[in-house]
DNA sequence: GTCTATATCGGGATAGAC
DNA sequence: GTCTATCCCGATATAGAC
């Protein structure tokens, strides 16, 4: 692998567990076993790496869900899949929360001009599972459902983070799963309750 | 006011509106009004002064959930009393997050020994809605069902910095509301003796 | 491509006058 | 109590040797 995509992966790594600002240049080197000054061969600022991180999100993000789409046929296998990410990932969402909300929410406090960039990672998400829904069988509620699909993983990530509570991710999984059982099997979104 | 707490509130909506790490001793001074070397003589450090907002944090909470319960004797309109802060709160919600649950996660990349400090309020209204909900007859579950309103006004703020989208907002408290109608429906009639 | 050395700036924090 | 002046450090970023 070459120097560049070496410190976007560590800066990935890093503005996940540090966040964004709080990284700087000296740590992301010191992790990729270079000195400072190579850095700006391969970028000109931090923003560009910021950037290239993002886009590096976006690329494995699509990688991941269509993978998951190529692992199983149901939808309803893959929105599952998605929810149980909260478990797969339970260690790293306990100590640092989720990458995507956490991120969006760092550089929308600092008016960062990438935000909506880091956005699309949610976007991503968010039509992926709209398409499982409408490939189940709604219409006009898929995206209402992929929204709050996506809100449950970030709120059960928020209080995994806060609580550090590892049986309350497992019972809201169990709960979301028995929820989408119900709503599938009433197919009737509109009265539907988490 | 004195000098001290016009420094305490103006860090206060500052680390909310741009972070705790990113808000410059500069930028709280010029807030309040004052030089920056007047700062040193009612803080000794800037973790000083973060101490001090999470008490006025914890303090203000307080004093809002009591008003709650003076408010309404009925548990129901208190628990969607808060149900609906992120509607009330939704412009400040959709540019910089949850006050709580923005903190708690930046003080966690840290690794600040504030962190427990901050998750203080979160455990406040965990323990308040708990209280609501054994009020309205749950036993064991009355906790599980309090983490559950956290998690959804977490989830909910978290989208909604994300994707500026009100009428998300307003959908999801209309679906929580409608979800606790439907728990207390359900609720064995040996607990709804209250 | 990678390094060392350095420029420049802004951060938290201190000293001491008033 | 509040100010100005200053220290010290670590941040991003640049220059130029190798």
């Amino acid at each position: 692998m070459g120097t560049r995509d070496r410190i976007v992966d560590a800066a990935n790594r890093l503005f996940y567990e540090q966040g964004f600002e709080p990284t700087s240049f000296a740590t992301i080197a010191e992790a990729v076993g270079i000195s400072r000054g190579n850095f700006y061969y391969h970028f000109k600022t931090k923003d560009d790496i910021l950037d290239a991180v993002i886009e590096s999100r976006l690329a494995s993000t699509r990688e991941m869900l269509a993978e998951w789409a190529d692992g199983s046929a149901d939808p309803r296998e893959r929105v599952r899949r998605f929810v149980e990410i909260v478990i797969v990932n339970r260690a790293d969402i306990e100590n640092y929360g989720c990458p995507v909300g956490t991120l969006t929410n760092e550089l929308a406090k600092l008016d960062h001009p990438s935000r909506a960039h880091a956005v699309g990672v949610f976007a991503l998400f968010r039509t992926w599972l709209r398409e499982q829904f409408e490939e189940l069988g709604f219409d006009a509620e898929s995206d209402e459902l992929a929204m709050r699909v996506l809100a449950f993983s970030q709120g059960v990530a928020t209080l995994s983070n806060a609580f550090h509570d590892g049986d309350f991710v497992d019972r809201e999984v169990d709960r979301v799963n028995l929820w989408l059982t119900e709503v599938l099997a009433s197919r009737t979104p509109a009265d539907s309750a988490v």
